[in-house]
DNA sequence: CCTGAAAACGATTAGAA
DNA sequence: TTCTAATCGTTTTCAGG
């Protein structure tokens, strides 16, 4: 990121992944080809990655979500969780971390019942002992990396 | 959502937030304005909530993630915690959760410096103690809800 | 609820500063 | 890197099945 103007975009497109380049060249006060050239060089360097419609869990039946800590059962074995769980569709995000347990996973699922369908599925697949937090409510997410102007 | 084609469309925008009109037309084998009408009323319904850029962290200069969970200090004190970190840029999500700690929060910030005064910040703005997990290696995240077709 | 076509709007490209 | 202006593609709207 060069400067304040290609701040401005990704923050823009951070809160609207569908703004046209007009509106980007409304807000940041550049022509309309200024702003596609930024923009086109933000995704180049892998600035901006791509763009995400954002999906209402509840609204696709997918309410309860968890986090599940798992840690190797034994430490001898070759370690490749993450590729040994990445068909567990339920799974949106896994991280290696730093502490007691190997890795953090975040998991949406239908149900209590289908919560404890996967997490046996996880001790199954990768040979692990899992520590699951389920999540009551969730107040925000997803903010965005780079604040909007006004803030 | 109503039926395959619904979720063919949130399926590729999921994938693509700013695939065109046609491009979803194309996708599903309905015309432009029949996958207008549907895209309309998954926003209307809540279905579909926004559209994102996704940006590289490590390119806007956070490169370090954590969790962090949190436990009033004080458990006859309002806990409002919530309200009282949102102030907090770094901070990327806040749940409430079962278990131990009443809060889990994910965030990110430059350095592990700054995870520090984060850290200190999150205590103090909240009447909280802490416990952080780093993330080490993030393998995948921000999976998408409704898996693509050819899945 | 769908299609198809016309009009409005946005994106892209070329040429010049 | 920026701008303007012409061209091309996309979205919107509406008449009709």
């Amino acid at each position: 990121m060069e400067d304040a103007v290609d701040t401005r975009i990704v923050a823009e497109l951070s809160r609207d992944g569908r703004a046209t380049l007009a509106d980007l060249s409304a807000a940041v006060g550049l022509s309309v080809s200024a702003v596609q050239a930024r923009l086109k060089r933000l995704e180049a360097r892998g600035v901006i990655t791509g763009y995400r419609a954002t999906v209402d869990a509840e609204a696709v039946g997918r309410p309860l979500a968890a986090f599940i800590e798992i840690t190797p059962l034994d430490p001898a074995q070759p370690d490749n969780a993450p590729e040994l769980l990445e068909h567990l569709g339920a799974i949106e995000a896994c991280h290696s971390i730093a502490g007691d347990a190997a890795y953090m996973l975040f998991a949406r699922v239908a149900s209590p019942r289908a919560l404890e369908d996967l997490v046996r599925d996880i001790r199954h697949a990768a040979g692990v002992r899992t520590r699951t937090t389920v999540v009551l409510q969730t107040f925000y997410e997803h903010r965005p990396l780079v604040p909007a102007a006004g803030d």
